[in-house]
DNA sequence: CAAGTATATGTCAGATATGACATGCGAACA
DNA sequence: TGTTCGCATGTCATATCTGACATATACTTG
């Protein structure tokens, strides 16, 4: 958020936070959630390039609500499915890693 | 596997070759059994430097046994409490991305 | 030798994620 | 207008993963 946005708001008395502060997130729990979501939203666009929801979840035997969850990042998806689901859009090992290191951190 | 390895048991009547042609697994299931060992791996690597499997598994609120289970690469153990193991010992998202690359692929 | 420390492995009840299915919504188009 | 297509969302029985615990092995140290 910008200084100059923060101060605006502040000085009207809103408390100006992170959600992670929000929610009382440690850091390691910020950073697991961000992991989730720079996945879904790479799997999002990779998936869009090539197929449909449905198209893919017939790739993983799943379905197609569950591929709209994962790129929706539901918290009912692991870690897990959205990693399979990477893999069936045809991303190798190393465009995952890249999508979950995302810019340094 | 060297090409003379393979060419001695070969001439004994083996059959050889990797483990996921034996199991007849996709290249997707190998990618992401690869994925997940190559995480127990550093993960024990940063772990040892770092504290014993007791006190990592404080850390993520798990036990002694899960955090072992998650070093020797047990299948039961979900790409998800890898990755909060690796956060719990200090790792980084890139790190961690650096991990599942591997050597490119 | 016994006692302490670190790790591995098996079991299990309970928690969480799963695929399947129903259904809602919007866009395209006939 | 109605129909089809792609995606979102809710529910549910079941499969999978969970932490906890018991116990084993292997070292180290006194």
């Amino acid at each position: 958020m910008k200084k100059a946005k923060r101060e605006r708001l502040e000085a009207c008395g809103w408390k100006v936070g992170t959600v992670a502060e929000f929610l009382n997130l440690t850091p390691e729990e910020s950073a697991l959630i961000e992991i989730k979501m720079a996945l879904s939203r790479r799997l999002r666009e990779r998936r869009e390039k090539r197929m449909t929801q449905a198209q893919l979840a017939e790739k993983i035997q799943s379905s197609q609500s569950r591929v709209a969850k994962a790129e929706t990042g539901h918290s009912s998806v692991s870690l897990e499915l959205l990693v399979r689901a990477m893999l069936a859009t045809g991303a190798s090992p190393k465009e995952i890693g890249q999508a979950i290191a995302g810019n340094q951190k």
